[in-house]
DNA sequence: CGGCGTTTTGAGAGAGCTCAACATCGGTGG
DNA sequence: CCACCGATGTTGAGCTCTCTCAAAACGCCG
């Protein structure tokens, strides 16, 4: 649900608005929550980074979708929020937004079955993990992120930014691209990917 | 925070409750959502199934433990629930705890606090599934799951279960864990894991 | 004691990762 | 307008690690 729909007032006209330069962080795993964040332009990456150095790529949040939705119960963050594109957001204060939805419940139910969906996309995304085949992982990918035509995929960012949210190296994923395009599973055309057998 | 905390008298009152059989499904992806289930005693693990009929498992649901959260604001359950062992559950269902919640704001907040741990929970299981080596991820394993003295893991399960839960095959995890006994960093009890060296 | 599922170890193959080189594209400044 | 530069995209070769298939020891329960 848009957050439009569900926003209080009262946390809407205390929100502030900030600017990111791509590859600037807005919040660090550990460091104190001050709210919930929408994306108003450009891609918010939440990340986790392994001791190895790896980032994990939990989330990419893009123009109208929330992020940092758990931060309301939790006294940290739990993950990096990372600019992927110079962006702009707008933040819900922690404070606020909580006394608004304690008094409006059907607000706070709605914020709930935001989180309902989150936890089923978050599932969607484990299941994508345990996919070990970089074709499938692919095709997995493509088919649940079709738009309206059922065949078509608009990518957001580059393509090494996809890699990195299906968990796959870059080279991985180009040759994998490069693979199902020869064989004629997909087509590709500047940010577009179209499935030839739509499912 | 237990389900008794926060659990309306009235979704309460119309629970019932329903044992499982090793093995027995309790519901389906696709199929119709009823509530919310506890489980009383045993396991049960929500899974999904690829086309290669491999199972991820998502979840693994102790007593105590509630799941299928998510179906309240859905109208099909998003994965299969399973029991790992014999198992006996209690289902709060779906409309009348919808209605409790709405009449009782503090409950709905409890319940979205629950969310939004889950949603956490659910981060750190693609963290780890992001974890390439077979020996790192169960490390991670390890150092999430030991109890009050900050070294000892007691596994609810047989490996082969745990091997399900990590995305590994239960040849790997026997071989990892042997390795890491080998090297001295864990040691092995009959269903508990000590680490030599806590973090 | 017998049977079944779990645990263990072995050997081989496949797939993705790593390192490396190069091409391409977009933006910047002269 | 062109040259330059960094980031993205592309392809190659080799290696490592997990998966897979196989076989056997072990443990629990009837």
């Amino acid at each position: 649900m848009p957050v439009k729909d569900w926003m209080p007032a009262v946390a809407r006209a205390a929100a502030s608005e900030r600017k990111l330069k791509i590859g600037e962080s807005l919040f660090r795993q550990g460091s104190k929550t001050v709210g919930l964040y929408e994306v108003l332009s450009g891609c918010v990456r939440l990340v986790r980074v392994d001791r190895a150095g790896h980032e994990a790529v939990l989330h990419v949040a893009g123009p109208g979708d929330t992020f940092a939705e758990a931060s309301l119960f939790s006294a940290q963050y739990h993950c990096d929020a990372i600019a992927s594109t110079n962006a702009s957001v707008r933040l819900y204060p922690k404070r606020e937004l909580l006394a608004a939805l304690d008094k409006n419940p059907k607000a706070m139910k709605a914020f709930s079955s935001t989180l309902a969906h989150l936890v089923i996309s978050l599932r969607t995304r484990i299941e994508q993990r345990n996919i070990r085949s970089a074709r499938d992982r692919v095709r997995h990918f493509l088919v649940l992120n079709v738009g309206s035509d059922g065949r078509t995929v608009e990518l957001r960012g580059a393509l090494k930014d996809l890699a990195a949210e299906l968990g796959l190296t870059h080279e991985s994923l180009y040759r994998t691209l490069a693979e199902l395009e020869r064989s004629g599973d997909i087509r590709r055309k500047r940010g577009k990917i179209t499935l030839s057998n739509p499912v």
